[in-house]
DNA sequence: GTAGCCTTGATC
DNA sequence: GATCAAGGCTAC
């Protein structure tokens, strides 16, 4: 690694963490200097709770000021007057920073620089929609024809670290320099570029083979995925699961296609396709690299410029993806998710259903009213290219023809439509717009600070306002083609949103009204249908898998299943004109991206079942050598590992807090890798879920790093205490399962599981409902050591906006108990000393067959 | 930077 | 060949 020594070098002058500080950096060094070496493991772990001060995590940044106001019932209710210029501290167990700690970094470096190199050269032919540095465009990859191959990759990753660590602020610099902070560092830039949204994945023209000037081009924050990469259909394409197979079970998990380790980001977007999800299937039920960005809200309130840490975050379209169907066979039916998000490539829904003309709504609800749907999903490609027009889509939305909506206002500035852009109508100024935008990669600021009014005689005052409505009005940004190839149908998923400044020109108000709802009930029993679809058609694919029949059927999990997120996201929608804040509404919105959908839970828990069936059930759903070996594996190691750390492993805290974990009597040490990944994807779809975060959205990329790597574990955790609220005395796994604090005992897991579950009893006297939960999981992840970030107001302003949504919720809906809000936020030092735990327990036992991941990363870098 | 017009090319 | 939604060009 030519950068090694200087990075190595910057790692020890760089500042030390001081006092009370999470110094993200000197928490990486502190890692043990190899996978394999439990003693420096233990010892980090170890010694990590024994100097409190050393690992002081900020409960929050702000500085609450408490003050009295009156509620509408006359009450006084405490509020935070003040946020700023404090920092609550909580001091948790840490461990001391130590030299020793320190010289062994290098080494662990290498160990993790080299398994991703071997990574990433056993993924050549893998999936990499998003690559840790992102960087790979598709000819990159192809390696022959570019010139590409192992040594570039790792050439490619160091010049992107060389980037990082002479473009870092003093502050980041200790971050970056740290040598083992750099891979998840790298990797959590993807995921930042991926929380950003960002429009490109390469470097354009993606089409040309100048792969490592491409990079040099494109930083790692700015262009973290590969959007033009089509993974092959049907092998194990999991990088993650090669590098496992090569370094530890020399066999394949049954993990169904599984996504990138090195890629946060595919994870996201394979496990957490957009097409289980609402808000992302909104735009594609699935295409694989497009659909990186589609619940993007934009960053224009960034200050303007042209940016490599794009606001706009363009997935850049790449063109000519494969149909879904093809690369996950459950996946397309994306249960019950914004619609579009189904059957792409199979056909089992489309336009007859969402967008299907309100005549023929009319007829089948019986209802006048109801002859109009307000959303328009355009779910295949042939549909995306024709909206409204002749040809694959119907008519129009409503009985509109597609010359009335020509004939209409642009949605964005009122101009004249001239056609359908990026997939809504616009005038042919905005179309450019968007385009320049995106491509350009501008990072527009509005100076008010506000929404400003756009229209044809303003609509170039605030070019930021401009592009917040051109996303609004649901301009997508995968679009806009990655390799600004020319001409041809566009491929994108579109489903779009047919804005009310549209419909109510065309209809009536009544019709207006109706069409909202009719498509909100159609959506919801498309959707429902879609879930009972996909639910029986994951039932059977998991029979086929598990080569059994019976008792694999998903488990009904109201708060995971695709109709439940559906429910979710009907509710948050009918309670928007009641009082809770737009921030809470908006925050509420993407909550099904935290959560799994039945196809995900299918896919990631499929593993698990083939774990607990045994090694005769294991097989995936080919019969392949490779299977038959690592049932082999499996069985061999089973016999090698003993029973209780195998308990132990299963019912990790950290782990059933991810909401997946397995208490599986005849799991094997394979279980604890696959859990470990099943984690990572936990951790994925938390990048998901902040991506689309309305305030996360406008920090800045480190700032995401520093924040989502100080936060993780206790979102994590508290999700799972709010999940276990109705199971008093047990912590509620995924599928029903639940530890039990005696249970926990056993397994020596008994503090962790105690502080959880008394974690959850405050939460359940609380009474804390959806809204608050949603609200402090933001709080809680925008709260980080100020000295970490680089603009840390900014942080601290959007923490505030949280505290204050969160404040005027619990006033608004609970006058009775004023001092909620307080306690609410009292829970947190709770649930860090908890995550301190969880932490130190799953570092401890994972230490030795620890792999090679994002939550190994993580730990690493705590402990 | 904007926006109108042109070219391109996949799809029907 | 028509359509049309992409990107490109260029005058402003």
């Amino acid at each position: 690694m030519p950068n090694m020594s200087s990075i190595k070098a910057e790692q020890q002058s760089a500042p030390m963490g001081g006092t009370g500080s999470y110094q993200l950096p000197v928490n990486m060094c502190t890692s043990s200097s190899n996978s394999s070496n439990s003693s420096a493991m233990t010892m980090t772990t170890t010694t990590g709770s024994a100097t409190p001060s050393r690992h002081n995590v900020s409960v929050t940044n702000i500085k609450c000021e408490l003050e009295e106001l009156p509620t509408p019932n006359g009450n006084l209710v405490p509020v935070i007057a003040n946020y700023n210029h404090g920092s609550l501290r909580i001091p948790l167990s840490g461990q001391p920073h130590t030299a020793e700690e320190e010289s062994d970094s290098e080494a662990e470096l290498t160990n993790i620089e080299n398994l991703k190199v071997r990574r990433r050269a056993a993924d050549k032919n893998g999936p990499r929609p998003m690559s840790w540095e992102g960087e790979l465009s598709e000819p990159e990859e192809n390696g022959g024809s570019c010139g590409g191959g192992g040594a570039e990759l790792m050439e490619t990753e160091t010049v992107i670290k060389s980037e990082v660590c002479s473009t870092s602020t003093p502050i980041q610099a200790a971050s970056t320099t740290c040598p083992t902070m750099q891979p998840i560092k790298t990797e959590l830039e993807n995921i930042a570029g991926e929380l950003q949204h960002h429009p490109r994945s390469n470097a354009y023209p993606v089409s040309s083979c100048n792969g490592p000037a491409k990079l040099k081009l494109a930083p790692t924050q700015s262009d973290p995925i590969n959007l033009k990469y089509e993974p092959p259909l049907g092998d194990n394409n999991s990088p993650l699961l090669t590098t496992r197979n090569k370094s530890n079970s020399g066999g394949h998990l049954p993990l169904p296609a599984n996504p990138s380790p090195d890629s946060a980001i595919h994870s996201v977007y394979t496990h957490s396709s957009p097409s289980q999800s609402p808000l992302t299937s909104r735009h594609a039920p699935y295409t694989p690299s497009l659909s990186r960005n589609n619940s993007d809200a934009s960053h224009s309130s960034c200050y303007s410029y042209s940016s490599e840490f794009s606001p706009t975050h363009s997935p850049i379209q790449a063109r000519h993806a494969p149909p879904a169907g093809s690369m996950y066979p459950g996946s397309g039916s994306a249960a019950g998710n914004g619609g579009a998000g189904s059957s792409y490539g199979n056909g089992v829904h489309h336009h007859g259903m969402l967008y299907r003309p309100l005549k023929a709504e009319a007829s089948s609800t019986g209802g006048s009213s109801q002859e109009s749907a307000q959303n328009l999903s355009m779910d295949s490609a042939s549909s995306a290219m024709d909206p409204l027009g002749s040809g694959s889509l119907p008519a129009s939305p409503a009985g509109i023809s597609r010359q009335q909506l020509i004939n209409s206002p642009c949605p964005i500035c009122g101009d004249k439509i001239s056609g359908f852009h990026y997939g809504i109508f616009s005038c042919e100024s905005c179309k450019g717009f968007f385009k320049r935008t995106v491509q350009n990669r501008k990072n527009y600021v509005c100076v008010r600070g506000g929404p400003c009014q756009v229209s044809i005689s303003t609509r170039k005052k605030c070019p930021a306002c401009r592009f917040e409505k051109c996303l609004q009005k649901g301009m997508k940004l995968e679009a806009i083609r990655e390799d600004r190839t020319r001409g041809g149908r566009s491929t994108y998923q579109c489903s779009y949103t047919l804005p009310n400044s549209m419909l109510s020109p065309l209809l009536s108000p009544d019709q207006a009204v109706a069409a909202a709802a009719v498509a909100s009930v159609a959506n919801h029993q498309h959707q429902h249908q879609q879930h009972h679809q996909h639910q029986h058609q994951q039932q059977r694919l998991q029979q086929q898998m598990n080569g059994f029949s019976g008792s694999t059927s998903l488990p009904a999990s109201p708060s995971l299943g695709g109709a439940s997120i559906k429910t979710e996201e009907s509710e948050a929608k009918t309670l928007r004109a009641s009082s809770i804040p737009t921030l809470l509404q908006e925050i509420m919105e993407v909550e099904h991206l935290w959560q799994y959908t039945d196809a995900e839970l299918a896919r990631i828990n499929q593993p698990l079942s083939a774990f607990a069936s045994g090694g005769s059930s294991s097989s995936s759903s080919s019969s392949s050598a490779a299977s038959t070996a690592h049932q082999n594996h499996q069985q061999q190691q089973q016999q090698q590992q003993p029973h209780q750390h195998q308990q132990q492993q299963l019912t990790n805290p950290l782990l059933a807090s991810a909401g997946l974990s397995s208490n599986g009597e005849n799991a094997n040490p394979d279980l604890i890798a696959h859990l470990c990944n099943v984690a990572d994807h936990r951790l994925y779809k938390i990048v998901k879920w902040c991506k689309s975060l309305p305030l996360f959205k406008n920090i800045s990329i480190d700032d995401q790093i520093c924040l989502l790597i100080n936060s993780w574990c206790e979102l994590l955790l508290f999700s799972c205490c709010f999940r276990s609220i109705d199971t008093p005395g047990e912590i509620k796994m995924s599928q029903g399962r639940k530890i039990t604090l005696s249970q926990a005992k056993t397994n020596g897991l008994q503090t962790c599981i105690e502080r959880m579950l008394n974690l959850t009893d405050h939460l359940r006297r609380l009474r804390v409902d959806r809204y608050e939960y949603v609200a402090m999981k933001v709080i809680v992840l925008l709260q980080s050591d100020t000295s970490e970030l680089h603009e840390a107001v900014k942080v601290r302003e959007c923490q505030e906006k949280a505290l204050q949504g969160l404040q005027a919720y619990t006033l608004a809906h609970y006058p009775d108990t004023p001092s909620k809000f307080g306690e609410l936020l009292l829970r947190i030092p709770d649930l860090q000393r908890t995550c301190q735990l969880g932490k130190e327990m799953l570092t401890i036992k994972t230490r030795d067959g620890a792999d090679f991941n994002l939550l190994m990363e993580l730990l690493r870098g705590e402990h």
